[in-house]
DNA sequence: TAAGTAAATACCTACCGTCGGTATGTACCT
DNA sequence: AGGTACATACCGACGGTAGGTATTTACTTA
């Protein structure tokens, strides 16, 4: 007939059907049906895990930014590493461009950048901006402590930062979308390099993420354009 | 019977309906039943005017963005103002904190923060982010013409100036909804000042938008926690 | 110039499929 | 026997469509 499984797996198939079809076609479009469709179980066993569709995209979002998050602390706890270094690492860690396929990766790209997707997005950022803010904070003091950052209030200088993180991230996804040349991608690269360095007080050449990132757009670009 | 309306009366009534309904209980809740019964009209009227639902969203985001931009176009071609002025006036301009009441600002505010307008919100800003970009390029060659500005790229400044201005604009939203003290608000304003200033490559003093706008929250925030 | 009429315009009613969500039933495990 | 983990059958509301009808306009003709 059907089968039982035990403990959140069914709910794992759910979630991960979820995310799927949310890649896809949108999660706008995806219908509660199409999810259990996927899976193969009925409208009961949906409501049975899950008390509405909103829930689910809160489910998603909460992993989501979970998982970032995780990768975003070592880099911040790390004694050796300098608020520069650390800075520069968590750039690129929460922008995906480190241990992330390319192909993921641009399929994320189109997911973050599409109309549909809209709330999804927000609720991540939401769910992010709070403890990430706080990660950033804590560089941004130890950085002005070291002499190589400049700034009134870190508190601020934080949100900014994720701010303008989340719109290089956007800006960038776009042109690679748009297939612009790799020549003004790297450009908007260094631009951001220094918007940062400004914004943060620093001195020149201290913000240093576009390198290794550029590496990882390239890839992207090949994935996208081949 | 019924009225027929000649020319865009009876669309005109159906878009102030939608925008108001938007307003009052967001525009993804808003339903076509809402709108057509608020005039009065069947729904063979409303397809009469409209394609389709999405097709009242863009609509209302052409000509909200159009309005943003009207006003903000007289202020880049006045000759008599340096691009500090400039940029100064059009901040308070694009953010709605001059010639718009407390009352329907701070309405805007919550519409703005609510995520059932989150499409209407960035259909809004898709609408603006060129038009708008190419009148702050303009102020910022301007700018450093006349040597009060320093940056590489006048266009990706540009960008990124408006992107840091909604950023600005949600976060001192949420600070008077969330009704945290003036002093408190102040504080931000000043930070985003500075935060300019840097971004611009600009001496201090010269962005200077705090004041004015301080004077319209502080009625906003009367409007809200009286 | 007034009346007649065809065509285009402005609008209505009735209906469709799909959606998110609910109520109730049932097989399985302990 | 009772809770768990599903399935089934259904609901109201939604966006959207089809096909018809009233109203206005434009043109003709007596």
């Amino acid at each position: 007939m059907w089968v039982s499984k035990e403990g959140d797996v069914r709910r794992r198939e759910l979630l991960d059907a979820a995310l799927a079809l949310f890649y896809e076609k949108g999660c706008e479009k995806t219908s509660i049906n199409d999810i259990i469709d996927r899976v193969g179980v009925s409208k009961g066993a949906f409501y049975y895990y899950f008390n509405s569709k909103e829930d689910v995209l809160e489910a998603i979002a909460v992993e989501y930014a979970e998982r970032i998050l995780a990768a975003a602390r070592p880099i911040v706890g790390d004694d050796r590493l300098s608020a520069a270094e650390k800075l520069n690492s968590m750039v690129s860690k929460v922008l995906e461009y480190k241990e992330t396929l390319a192909k993921e990766r641009t399929t994320l790209m189109r997911v973050f950048l599409q109309e549909e997707n809209l709330k999804l997005v927000r609720r991540i950022f939401e769910k992010m901006i709070a403890p990430a803010g706080e990660l950033s904070t804590e560089i941004i003091k130890q950085g002005v402590r070291e002499g190589v950052f400049d700034t009134g209030s870190p508190e601020d200088t934080a949100e900014l930062f994720i701010y303008v993180g989340t719109a290089m991230k956007a800006a960038l996804a776009k042109l690679v979308i748009e297939s612009q040349d790799i020549k003004a991608i790297e450009r908007k690269l260094h631009f951001y390099e220094e918007a940062f360095e400004r914004i943060l007080g620093a001195p020149k050449g201290t913000i240093r993420f576009a390198e290794p990132m550029l590496e990882c757009i390239k890839s992207d670009w090949d994935t996208l354009h081949s």
